[in-house]
This record gives C-alpha cells, structure tokens and sequence, in this order.
DNA sequence: AGTGTGAACTAGAGCGCTTCAGAACGTCCA
DNA sequence: TGGACGTTCTGAAGCGCTCTAGTTCACACT
C-alpha cells in the first residue's frame, strides 16, 4: 500500500524551482506574478497531479472555511412531505454557492434538532436554523462555539440575525376572508406544537406551551379569529397523510365545521382529500384554506386558496444574512418579508 | 473591535496547568488520563468557553475532515419535486450522521452538476454522486483531487464503490406485465435524457445519445418490450406537471395509446391527472405505471402500480460504502438493489 | 535495594497552507 | 549617476490541533 504520497504546495514549488509562497500566489492572488510563471506552476501542477491548495489547510491558515451550516429541526426526509422546506433549502444552497461556499447539512434525526456534537464539530463558520425548536441543544451548541447564526422562523436570539414572515398576521388574514364569507364553524389542521410525534386533538394546555415558534403564531393567528374553543387538529408533520386524518377526524364531528384552517399547503392538500373520503365536496360543502403557497396548491383539485409567503426568497435572503456575517457584519434587524391571501377555488361562503 | 481572542486548546492547558497534549486527550482519549484531572479539564474549558477542538485544525492534524459530500446533478429544489431524491438524501445523511460525520452538499445549479470549483474546495474525504450526466465536470475534479468516491446509478468508473438498481430489468417487468394482459399502444413518459432542458417527444437520434445512464436504461426497459417506435415524450425535469403535460400529449394522439409507461412516479402522478383532464378513466380507458414507488403512489388516485426499488436503502447504502472507503476499504463489486412489480389499481387489462 | 511494570503526563514535530515583511532587480526621472 | 519606485519573488512565522516517542513516578515483586 505505499501509494505515492500526494502532492503538496511544496511539491510544486520544488518542481517549478520557486518558494512556496509563489505557488500559493499563482492559486489566490495572481497579480503577485508574471503571468508566464504562474502558467508554468499551474501546468507543472496540472502534470504533477496536483489539484490546488487542499482545503483544509487552506481553512486553518486563513481562518474561515467557506461553508455555512444548516441546522434543521428534522429529517432531511421532511422534505419529501413538505415541499416548503426544500424550496427555502434550495434557495439558500443557491445563494450560497453563488458565493463559493459549502452548504453543510445538520439535520436533526429525532426532531429535537440536530446533536450538539454534530454542531460542534462542524466544519462551518457560520450557521443557518431552520424549524427547530425553541430550545433545541443545537442552538446552544452554535452560540457556545461562538458561531454567528442566522434563524429562520426563530424566536429572537441576543445577537443573531434573523428572517421571518408574518406567521401570526397571515393566518389572521385567511382566517378573516372566511369569517368575512359566513362561516362561523371552524376547525383547524396544524403541524407538530412539540417535538414528541404526537397526533390528534390539542388540548389547551399543550397550546399554551407551543415549542415552535411558527405553529405557535399560525395556530393563533387562526384562533384570535375563530375563537379559542374551535377544536384544533395536531399532527406530528407537515404531510398530506396525517392532514387526510386529521382532517377526516374534524369533520366527523357534529355540528360539521364548514371551514378548514390548515398550518400548512401540504396539511391542506390531506383536507382536500378527506373532503372527498367523506363524500363531501369542496368548497360548496366545506372551505378548506392552506398556508405557504407551494407550487402545488395551484394545481390542486380544487386549486387551494392559501397565505403565501415568499418561500425562496426566504433561503436566499438567509444565506445572504450569513455571507454578510462571515464578512464581519452585524446581524441587524430582522427582515421581514410579506405574506399574502391567494384566493383560490377551495373556500367559498357557507351553503 | 478588540473582542477577546477565541480560547484554544493552549488557553485551557495553560489555565489548568498541564500540556496542550493532555487537554486534547482529555476531548480525544479519556482513557489516557485520570477521571479526575479529565473533569477539570473540561470544568475550565468549559467556565472559559472553550468549545471544544477547532474542527478545521483537528482535520488537518488528522487529515479527515468527517465529512461525506454530495454532488447532486440538480438544484436541491429538484427534491420537493422528486421525493425520491429526498429519500435518497435523508438515507444518506443519517448513515453519515450517526457516524458522526457531516454531509457536504454540492448541489447542481444547472443541470451538469455542481461546479468543478465548488468540489476543489469542498471539506470532504469522499463523495457520493447522484444523478449526475455521465461526463461531469465534478466528476473528473473529485477524481483528480483523489477523492474517494461512490456512485449512485451512475456508469462505473474504475476504482469507484457504486450502488444501483436493475433499471432496466424494473422497466421491463412493468411493460411485460402490461404487455401479458392485453395491452399493444403503448407511451412513454420519461425524464430528462439531457440536461439541456428539453421539454418534448424524443427522437432516435436523441435517444442514442442519452447521457443519463438511469434513463437510458428504464427507457430502454420499457422500450425493449413495447418496440422501439413507441412515442416517447421527454420531461426535462420529474414533476408532476411536465409529467402531466407530456401525458396530455401522449393521449391526444391518435389511436390513443392504452397505457402510459411513467419513468418515474412524479411523473405517473401528472399523467393520472392528465388521464382525468381528459375525461377519460384510468385504469378502465388507460393504465398508467410508475416507477420508484414513494410514499404517495399507494396513496395516489387510483393507488399507483409501480416498480418498488428501496429507496432509503440505496441512501444508507451509498453512506455505508462512503464510511467504508473512508476507512481505507477497496471500492469492491457494485452493490445491486433489487426491485420488484408493485400492483395496485392504475392498471388493467385494455377494454 | 534493585528491577520491572503500568499509569499519567509531556515535548515537540508536524499537518499544508497563507501572509507579511522584506530582498533582489530593474526602470525611470531628475 | 543615484535614489525613488514598482514589480516579482522569498523566508519564516504562524493557524490550532494530534500523535509518537518519550519521561516520571508510584508501586509491587524478588
């Protein structure tokens, strides 16, 4: 196994016959030389088998590593239940790259967030959480290593920028449209209040304890409508399964709510679709109301009247706050970006 | 600006009193010294805020970084489209994860995959690939900068750990089975055979020179039992809308086909809706397959008969491979996943 | 007392790179 | 002709850690 060892800097500068430096130069700043010798050291690479300065140690000399970790609340196969996540992940990633930096993915196995070990061995000099709970280890993994941090949907953090939408005034806005149209029954479909996979009715004390921020204000936002005795719906994510039951359990109440307030599209596309189980149509028999907007809403059936928010624009102004921090900036305020009501073809007045 | 300097493991040896060796053994190998000394150790750092070793110095020291990365022939958006991808994603990340390394993601803006600079600099000592075109730039950077690597459904390539599925065997089960009860019009719905975004029927030329080796094969699985002139139409990405579209085409031919070959399940999903768009039924007018079987087939309208491959498996797989290369493993023979007919309600014998 | 043993701790040489303060060598203008 | 200046390249000091090959010391055994 004596493999031949692997070129280094000094390696190529050897060959070449010129100081290391030089060659560093050749790799980062190429107006330290004439252009005939750095093409001579890149070709001498080239043949050598020699692919640029390694990383690693490129990290520890200059003390930053070009990567921005994301931290999130759940398995990276959330994501397949919930088109939002990905869209915002992918506007970061792009953002991101479009800088040359990594993007190191954290996510969390149970949904407590990811371990604090992880966070703390990360190759990453500034962090992006995602959906992760109020009090998630992770958060205080990044902030003891001193990491600047950028949250998404958070709470405020002392010293941490932040981006975030009108949670609390979009579900507002929706539920009043409906209110507005007639309708006085209501029932609501919402995503996890804790991390512990529960499912089914809420009870008022689990509401009064809400661990995410974002269910906390949709959940209100729905409720300083309809009133604080409209029978809540908890599912432990974001999908369309567990919204189709949830669902299907709210209506099969009696007297039948006439509308459904959901937390999410994908909750909603699960309404949608119990509506149907039940023999029931949408939205002459019941209104049913999505939050986030995901390309999919507009091609439901029925098209799904839903809040939207900006959910790419959302990853992309994420990763702009955390290139901004790597480059010594302050966190700022936190930006806030609009929602709106797109009124579709699921919610129409009472019969 | 005069922040205090960030405390390092010299910081802690000299405040506890003992050499940097033993404080890095106190985080490394606490068997190296007594309980007692190792707890003061960490009480000091700990009261000094000394998060443990830097991540980056320890990787060069050791020379790993324990990070796995991921080069992903699409943007990450590509996954709220696609679960498969998701599911893939999530297998891997909590293979790596639970080896306590992190997942680098580098993903493909366009769609030839992520930029040869990006994989330069990426903190990783080994890739997974997915999805890439055959001939990759990131390909050939991670070869020369002697990464180890593995691929998922890509070609092999010498000295390279490789898992796949029988693509071509899963395609032609499901056009067999159609094909034993009755049906002889057939079309073809498949995803992209270049990446350069084309949205359309296929044709042979095309087709000849697909650089997509899981294309290449479910398509010429499918084509293999139904006959090479069989209408192909070309989705540029798997989404249910392109999928449905190109089902919309397919249909409107005349005589109509009696049954839709789907490259994928996203893309089965749009053509269902694209069987309905028409008034027409699906399985009694026209039977659609899909390919992959994620979560929502069982669950789609009618459920969707599909070719089951396991696609968390082939995640945690590809992580097992990478961890074993890591540990200076040989690459060995191509892992094979099986597949097998998944048959629900979206076919039927022809009328 | 002499020797062997194991546990506990340390010195110091790197890991592969960046970067800053020069050195060497023209060139140009007064 | 000489000094001021620019360009091109070099030397060497780190970056924060790990790890091998020790040294020390206490204790047990003969």
């Amino acid at each position: 196994m004596d493999r031949p060892r692997k070129p280094t800097l000094d390696t190529v500068a050897g060959a070449v016959g010129v100081s290391r430096a030089t060659v560093s130069n050749a790799y980062n700043r190429p107006d330290q030389l004439s252009a005939a010798l750095r093409e001579r050291i890149l070709e001498t690479a080239a043949s050598l088998g020699y692919a640029g300065p390694d990383p690693v140690a490129r990290s520890l000399a200059t003390r930053h590593s070009a990567a921005v970790g994301f931290m999130l609340g759940q398995g990276l196969s959330a994501s397949f239940a919930d088109a939002a996540l990905s869209i915002v992940l992918d506007g970061l990633a792009s953002t991101v790259d479009g800088h040359d930096h990594c993007l190191v993915l954290m996510p969390g196995k149970d949904k407590g967030g990811p371990r604090p070990e992880t966070v703390a061995r990360a190759q990453a000099d500034v962090v992006v959480a995602y959906s992760l709970p109020d009090d998630a280890p992770a958060l205080t993994a990044a902030r003891t290593r001193g990491l600047p941090m950028v949250v998404i949907d958070q709470p405020v953090l002392p010293d941490t920028a932040r981006v975030e939408v009108d949670d609390f005034g979009g579900a507002r806005l929706a539920a009043s449209s409906l209110w507005a149209s007639g309708h006085r029954r209501f029932g609501v479909v919402t995503f996890a209040l804790h991390p512990d996979g529960h499912n089914g009715p809420v009870t008022p004390a689990r509401l009064a304890s809400t661990s995410f921020r974002v269910t906390r204000d949709r959940l209100h936002g729905y409720l300083d409508v309809t009133g604080t005795d409209t029978p809540v719906w908890e599912c432990a994510r974001s999908s369309r399964e567990l919204g189709r039951a949830g669902a299907r359990a709210l209506l099969s109440t009696s007297p039948r709510p006439t509308a459904l307030l959901c937390a999410s599209d994908e909750l909603a596309f699960g309404a949608l679709q119990a509506v149907r189980d039940l023999g029931l149509r949408v939205p002459t028999d019941v209104s049913v109301i999505g939050f986030d907007d995901v390309p999919a809403a507009e091609h439901a059936d029925p098209p799904l009247t839903t809040v939207r928010q900006p959910l790419a624009e959302k990853g992309r102004h994420a990763g702009e706050l955390a290139l901004r921090l790597l480059d010594g900036g302050r966190p700022g305020e936190p930006t806030r970006l609009p929602v709106s009501l797109v009124s579709r073809d699921s919610t129409a007045p009472p019969k």
